[in-house]
DNA sequence: CTTGACCTGTGACTTAGGTCGAAGGTTTAT
DNA sequence: ATAAACCTTCGACCTAAGTCACAGGTCAAG
C-alpha cells in the first residue's frame, strides 16, 4: 500500500496529479485508511504505469478513461461492446505506428547521409530526406574548392 | 501558387493556423503578392504537409521547429551538429515507437482473447491483457450455468 | 461597384493537462 | 509536542496549440 506521496514518488510525478486523476476517474485508491488517507495497491500502481505509457504514446486522457472503462464496467457491457472499442483503439495505434515508422525511415535516411564532420552541413538536404519517400541521398564534402 | 485560404482548404486547415505557424516561424510563405497576399509554393505545402504528420506523431511545435531549422541554417552548422540533432529526435522517435508496439501487442492479445459476442464481457481481463507483458489470455463463456 | 478574400494588429477565449497556493483541519513519526 | 505529510475545498494560474472576433483597410472578380 502506497500513500499519494509515495506512489507519486515512485511514478515521478506529483501528488495533485494522483488527485486530478482521481477527479477525472482515471485512478481512484483502492482503499482508504481509518484517516481518509489513500491508499494504492500494487495494482493500482501498474494502472498508473499503464496511463502513463498511454500518455506518452499520445493517448489523451478521455481514450485512456474509455480504455480502462472497460475494465471496470465489463459486467455490464457485452464481448461485441469490447471488442469494438479495443479493435477501433488498435486501429488508431496501426495508424500511428505507420506514421511513426514513416519517420524513423526519414530520419535514419537523414543520418546515414551526413558525415557527421566538422564541415558545414551547406550539402546536408534534410527536408528532401525527410519529405521525400523516395531514394537515399549522400552528400560529398569537396575537399578543396579554393584550388580548382 | 497558393493564397492562403487555398492552401488551408487543401490541408484541412484554419487560415488563421497557417498565420500562427508564420508567427512562430514554422511556416513562412515563400513570396508574397504585389499588394501583400500570402503565396504558398508546392515546396511550402510539402513543408506544411511534414508539419502535420510530425505534430500528428506527436511532435511538438518546438521540435518541429528544430528540425526544420536544420534545413534553414545548414550553412551555418556543421554536419556534426546536423547529425547530433538528428539522432537524437531519431532515439525520440524510436522509444516511442518501442511504446506503440507494446501497446499494439497488448491490444491485439485483447481483440484475440475477447470472443465479440453479445454476452456479457465479465470474463473480459483488460487490465490483465493490457499491463501484462507475458502470456495469451483467452476467456470462455459456460453455455449454461443455471442448469449446472 | 459591391462582395468576398485578403491584409494588419490586438486581444480575448478555448481545451487539455496539469500545478500551486491558501485556509483550516487531522495524523503520524520522531 | 512539533514537524512533515496527509485531508478537504476553492480558485488562480500555467503552457501548448490554436480559434475567433473586431477594427480599419486593400484587392480582385463578376
Ligand atoms: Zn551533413
Ligand atoms: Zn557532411
Ligand atoms: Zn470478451
Ligand atoms: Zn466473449
Amino acid at each position: 500500500m502506497y500513500k499519494i506521496g509515495e506512489l507519486a514518488k515512485a511514478c515521478d510525478i506529483n501528488n495533485d496529479t494522483l488527485r486530478f486523476y482521481e477527479k477525472n476517474a482515471l485512478l481512484c485508491p483502492s482503499t482508504r485508511s481509518e484517516s481518509g488517507y489513500r491508499l494504492y495497491t500494487e495494482k493500482d500502481k501498474e494502472t498508473l504505469q499503464f496511463i502513463l505509457r498511454a500518455k506518452g504514446v499520445g493517448f489523451t486522457l478521455a481514450e485512456i478513461r474509455e480504455l480502462l472503462s472497460i475494465e471496470v464496467n465489463k459486467a455490464d457491457s457485452a464481448c461485441a461492446d469490447v471488442k469494438t472499442l479495443v479493435d477501433s483503439k488498435l486501429n488508431d495505434v496501426e495508424t500511428k505506428l505507420a506514421e511513426l515508422i514513416r519517420f524513423q525511415t526519414s530520419l535514419k535516411r537523414l543520418s546515414n547521409a551526413c558525415c557527421g564532420g566538422a564541415e558545414s552541413a551547406e550539402h546536408c538536404t534534410i527536408l528532401e530526406a525527410l519529405e521525400s519517400d523516395t531514394n537515399d541521398v549522400r552528400h560529398e564534402h569537396k575537399l578543396n574548392d579554393k584550388e580548382s
